[in-house]
DNA sequence: CGCGACGTTGATTTGCCTCAACGATTGTGG
DNA sequence: CCACAATCGTTGAGGCAAATCAACGTCGCG
């Protein structure tokens, strides 16, 4: 709880009284790990901030092939914010990898606090920016940058993440095959 | 002018004086094709919104092969967002690839707007999340398509633009070098 | 007219994938 | 608590999509 106001207080000012009025429109829930939150064909209505826990989303394309988007752990947001804005169905699973506490914002509840907290609008936008940003630049490494030099960026960006998540979703993210990212490792370890 | 304001007011609303009050924060300007608006290494410190002409954002790697982030027309806005919010040198050029009109709406003035219009809060945030959602898609599209995919994509999506910019450049959006989506192209015509 | 950017085509190389087999680890029901 | 299945990571052989390098024709433009 207190971690979503100062996250929400880092980008945007919000009063005590605002903070316990946004809480109010929000819910706390645990899931297991391995819990689907999101199903790909159906229609995404919530977001998720993590308190604790693990959690990824991702799709599968025809071949039966899962390719990573995201991974959210403490102090980070995640959706499938196509369904959510466009309010049709969705390509994207959402799935814990830990058991895992979230905040949930449903989009009905957004609605109306954007309307009773405007300056959320504000904190939203500058969430939005950066994701976007990010989204940006890890598009130009994947069309740039070999597999070694994204696994060394995804090394450095998420030292945290490398021993919580199995070894063949961090090949799933960075955009290989569990097979040659096995290989790709045992050549770098050799130097 | 109009085409602007009319944009904003698809998305937020805004009375007419108000729609006068922004445009009083903007300016206009006019380049001839190729003139570069932005420059890898400065800091980027404008938002351009386009009423006429064509417009790419593209950064340039190690080895000295451009890759094509954006194209952007007629109603499309178009920065170096990383630099522009992080107040840091980008790595992005964005020029002109015909003559072209503009708004500009420098960070300063943006600002300054958020204080006075803050229903823009909302209009920047509803951009920024579809174009967040626009590059997540193209992104899963690099990971999971193969180059022919992606080209019939660009194709849908953009069929105007096809026609307006060099064969290269369409090739450096999709991810492939000139030589291969020649190759490509002759090959998918003979079907 | 001549130069430079563009598009094409061919030969060769390479980064990454596919398929298949096998040990190690995890987890789950009896 | 063990046995067995399932998942995971590793390794190897072979294949393919796309890159690289090089040569050449075309066109727009100063």
């Amino acid at each position: 709880m207190q971690s979503l106001i100062a996250h929400i207080q880092k980008h945007s000012p919000l009063t005590p009284d605002e903070a316990a009025l946004f809480l109010v429109h929000t819910e706390t829930r645990k899931y297991k790990s391995k819990s689907v939150l999101q199903h790909a064909g159906t229609v995404c209505t919530e977001t998720y901030f993590i308190t604790s826990g693990l959690v990824r989303s991702f799709y599968i394309n025809d071949n039966i092939v899962e390719h990573i988007l995201h991974f959210a752990c403490e102090g980070w947001w995640i959706s499938d914010m196509y369904s959510l804005f466009s309010g049709k169905p969705g390509d994207l699973f959402i799935e814990t990898l830990e058991d895992t506490e979230v905040i949930v914002l449903s989009k009905a509840q957004q609605e109306l606090l954007y309307q009773q907290l405007p300056q959320l609008e504000r904190y939203f936008r500058i969430l939005a920016e950066n994701s976007l940003v990010a989204h940006q630049e890890r598009l130009m490494d994947n069309m740039s940058r070999s597999a070694e030099e994204r696994f060394e960026k995804f090394c450095k960006r998420y030292p945290s993440l490398i021993q919580r998540v199995p070894q063949k979703q961090i090949a799933s993210y960075i955009g290989v095959t569990p097979e040659f990212f096995s290989k790709m490792k045992g050549k770098m370890l050799r130097k």
